[in-house]
DNA sequence: GCAAACGTTTCG
DNA sequence: CGAAACGTTTGC
């Protein structure tokens, strides 16, 4: 099977997708929005062209249900997720109409986990993304 | 259908 | 970047 290493580019289990197409060889990345996919994505192609390498590429925007990335559910046994009840009083109880969120003491530890759109703050990194064959 | 809450986008 | 708004899924 193939390998991926790397520093802190998009972790293995965000890839959903690998083609090893001769002709048009991928990397596509776990993100819903075309615009998204990863940060640096036009200098990581050039340079992997230049060395020989796959490049990464946008999703095609096609009936992306297929690379709907899928919801997770609390893990159950973190401090937050055994708390019983709603503490009342922080934003997301307060606001829970139009938050839609779990109650902030409450809001499991892994969940919290997996920021924004992967760490965009380190686009410097991405260069050490590589795909072996 | 609805409520709960995760994921994404927008806002400050 | 963090917080808010909101769209959306998921279990019942
Ligand atoms: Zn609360
Ligand atoms: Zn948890």
């Amino acid at each position: 099977m193939h390998k991926l290493r790397g520093g802190p580019g998009p972790p293995v289990q965000d890839i959903y997708e690998f083609s090893l197409d001769e002709e048009d060889p991928k990397v596509f990345l776990g993100a819903r929005s075309a615009r998204v996919v990863s940060p640096g994505v036009d200098y990581i192609r050039s340079e992997h062209e230049q060395a020989g390498m796959f490049s990464m590429v946008q999703m095609e925007s096609q009936d992306s249900m297929a690379a709907q990335r899928k919801k997770r559910k609390r893990c159950g046994v973190c401090g937050p997720c055994l708390k019983k009840e709603n503490c009342g009083t922080c934003s997301n109880c307060l606001n829970r109409k139009i938050r839609h969120q779990i109650c902030k003491l409450r809001k499991c530890d892994e969940l919290k986990r997996r920021k924004s759109p992967w760490e965009l703050q380190k686009t410097t990194h991405m260069r050490e993304i590589r795909v072996y064959l």
